[in-house]
DNA sequence: GTTTTTGCAAACCATTTGCAGGGTC
DNA sequence: GACCCTGCAAATGGTTTGCAAAAAC
């Protein structure tokens, strides 16, 4: 759950256009409790008649991302999600059972890559860490607990 | 590039029955010298007239994948693909250039996860690390050669 | 002989695209 | 007013599935 209003901000502050479609995704997204696909989108925006269609609702999707309000993470599974986030931290924990996110911070990270480049030989442009596991309330759940 | 052997040794000693087209996908996988998507796999194979279907080429990933000879990696443009590699080992570097790629050791990362579990309150289960770069081999290559 | 695996083709699912109309700057 | 954005529906690309025949154990 991220505050609506930092999407708008960002939205405006940027070369894109302010529309209503995309002020109802960003709303949307803004709603989300943990991770996200895009056919959540989809199925949400057309329960609630927001009259948006799919392609809109990718269209924007990449917009959030480009801005970098939403990143798009590859669950263990394989399947695609998103996930809203603060701009500039780019890695996450996973829960896998209410599917929420927390950013981290490079604890540490940075030297582990460093560390890496050097004894490989590679220049390592791009990394990424995902976390998954049990946020502190879902732990506290009886094992069997249902979402 | 990996030896066949250490496929069809690890396929024999599972409960997966040793066929010919399963040996004929592991001898594809083995040849390949970086990353390759399923459909690299299924034009090859076809190239070759190895007789085996596109079905099959998905399912023996499956398998192989499940036997950790393999494994499904994340491109950052948010292609599939997949990498041959040992048991055991679970995070690569993948050169963006050539597609080759190392696997790495723990290197410290162990200890960067367990303080992000410690700070942020979650059990962590499971963990990916995916780097990109330039391998050596790459880097030493003018900026504009192609592959 | 029983159970697993295969190839084929069709089905499926997520995502993208072409285009004419409408909205934003 | 120029250009961007939208919805729709159709196209696409990757992956899965149903099924009868073939192979493995």
């Amino acid at each position: 759950m991220v505050d609506a209003g930092a999407f708008l901000t960002a939205l405006d502050a940027s070369d894109y256009r302010m529309t209503a479609p995309r002020r109802a995704v960003a709303a949307l997204v803004a709603d989300q409790t943990g991770h996200f696909s895009s056919a959540d989108l989809v199925e949400q925006a057309r329960a609630r008649r927001l009259g948006v269609g799919r392609a809109t609702i990718f269209r924007t999707l990449d917009v959030l991302t480009a801005l970098d309000l939403v990143e798009r993470i590859d669950l263990p599974t394989g399947e695609h999600a998103y996930v809203a986030c603060e701009p500039r931290h780019h890695h996450h924990v996973v829960c896998s059972r209410c599917g929420r996110s927390q950013d981290i911070d490079d604890a540490g990270l940075r030297a582990v890559v460093r560390g890496i480049a050097r004894r490989t030989g590679f220049r390592v442009d791009d990394h990424r860490l995902e976390l998954f596991g049990l946020c502190q309330a879902c732990q506290a759940l009886p094992p069997e607990a249902t979402l």
